[in-house]
DNA sequence: CTGAAAGCGCTAACAC
DNA sequence: GTGTTAGCGCTTTCAG
């Protein structure tokens, strides 16, 4: 079974191609009986409009590439999640590259982008990436780039979790129950996202000067739990542990279970994440929402936002909200 | 900054524009000078060749689709990372769509695939997929479908983990562990990977009638969790329970926390899954393997395979092994 | 070795 | 109301 095509069409009803194709598009010039015959062979004969005909005759493409260091990642999961919904909704398709932390791997897939003349690009950047031309350079064909969780520093148009304000929030709660011996596991500490999320942290602490911070750096959910097992194997154990991501949360975790920690009651935990994690472990663990797939909602609009050409700037960051588990 | 095309790189030179076009795919009839000044030009202009364009005229273009339930879930993830590597390697570009276990969307995204004339498609069926005929009118147009995962029971394309050989591997080893009361949490009914896991499950304890099992499906995490809560409320409580996936596995340990039942001493567990989440706890569930990853690797092979037409059967399961975690 | 020309499937003036 | 025509950017005979 071959492509069935307007001009197939057209043949079959003796007519021609553009009657069909204003016929298809509901057109106000076509009658009612013709608009009927053409329809209902195009029902019949299951007409799909191809695509690329379309986008080299028209120029607007309903496709978007979306760049992410790698799918397997629950944030980025509901990011990507989000955004496929929204594009669907409004008629458009993504097109997902992992660009592995491999800035020459972008530049690829930049170049694969514009031979595929996406209408947009969503993309997250590689820890290592410094050269920014690749992005200029699509951007300037007129083509919105729109950075997500690991952005340049530079003006751009980016959206981002609302880093500080989660940290913040997380020590406000601990202040709030009183914690005083507190085990904060924070993740690499070259990332701008870790840097910036102990900042907050401590500040909080400031004015508190009776709540003792134990403030650690590890790369892996293993360290996570190797740093939880130090700590609470001492005598005087902490009474809450935070924990910046959900990485190091199953981490921290392992380690109580295994060293046979109960909580709220022997330590309290909070944790910084996007909803999944905290909610498999009973009792529900108590965190600061930095929803992954908000962000993604947050993306879109951007996008479409770009597309239309509107100038004004969005609010770029979603904002955090405290969920309460049963573990603080 | 608007495309630059072959025209206007034959224009530039004053060349015809099919003579360009040959100089860029290197024929052996240009001369090697004209080739040179093309390919310059070509190069600080930074020419990039319009993949639709060239899929309206040839007809092949380097693009599949992926559907699948939704993006994030771990096994999907590992599944999508393979895809997308290989596919890549290939020069070919993926565009990822989730059907939300809908089957009017999965309608919808054969129709997207369709006008966009991939190459192929990856699709992973929604629960309650009754009805095919989308996909085989796809399949008869003469664009390769391979399942994956969830797949039609039917006699066509696929790939699966070897859904037998775990639950096979899973119950021989609750056997060996000599378990009396084993809750079987299953997922949804109409699914065959269900039906394949039970059956071979049941087989197995065909031949050991000491060993009661007590089949239950159930289609999320939290209904595993209320089934397992059930069980466990009773006065003879399950001393094992097998867990057919993570989704299920996650809402079963959430039960036996809130229980408080320890394992491996007050119950068994196992259950079948890639990997990452039997480690989240303490002790580490005991699990029999099934690799999203390598699936994705075979289900990549296969395609590639059926597109060079060639007929024999590849291999179509990814085998699994017992890992063995302290939970049996 | 290079160019002219046709056409992939579709849209959108411009006719009539 | 409907048809004709001219392309979008590219590949590929067929001529020369």
């Amino acid at each position: 079974m071959e492509n069935i095509t307007l001009k197939k069409i057209s043949q079959a009803l003796g007519i021609s191609i553009s009657t069909v194709s204003r016929a298809l598009k509901d057109h106000p010039d076509i009658s009612a009986a013709t608009k009927k015959r053409v329809t209902e062979l195009a029902q019949t004969l299951d007409y799909e409009p191809n695509a690329n005909a379309i986008n080299l005759r028209t120029k607007s493409k309903k496709v978007f590439g979306l760049m992410v260091p790698s799918v397997s990642n629950t944030f980025y999961d509901s990011f990507m999640s989000a955004v496929e919904e929204e594009c669907r909704a409004s008629g458009y398709s993504i097109i997902i590259m992992q660009s592995a932390e491999d800035p020459e791997q972008e530049k690829n897939i930049i170049r694969i982008y514009r031979q595929n003349q996406v209408a947009g690009i969503f993309a997250c950047l590689s820890h290592n990436t410094k050269n920014l031309d690749a992005f200029h350079k699509i951007r300037d064909a007129d083509v919105p780039v729109v950075f997500f969780d690991k952005v340049p520093d530079e003006e751009c148009d980016k959206v981002c979790v609302a880093d500080e304000e989660a940290a913040g929030m997380a020590a406000a709660e601990l202040i709030r129950k009183s914690k005083k011996n507190i085990l904060a596991l924070f993740g690499n500490k070259n990332l701008s996202i870790t840097k910036k999320r102990l900042k907050a942290f401590q500040e909080s602490f400031k004015k508190n000067k009776d709540s003792k911070i134990h403030p650690e750096f590890v790369s892996s959910s293993d360290e996570a739990r190797i740093v939880t097992d130090k700590y609470f194997s001492k005598s005087k154990k902490p009474d809450a542990v935070f924990c910046m991501s959900d990485e190091i949360l199953t981490g921290a975790m392992k380690s109580l279970q295994q060293l046979q920690v109960s909580y709220p009651d022997q330590t309290g935990i909070i944790s910084i994440s996007d909803g999944y994690f905290p909610q498999l472990y009973y009792p529900e663990i108590t965190f600061v929402e930095t929803s992954g797939y908000k962000l993604g909602q947050l993306a879109f609009n951007y996008m479409m936002s770009k597309l239309r050409k509107e100038e004004f700037r969005l609010n770029s960051n979603v904002e955090s909200k405290l969920i309460k588990g049963g573990s603080l």
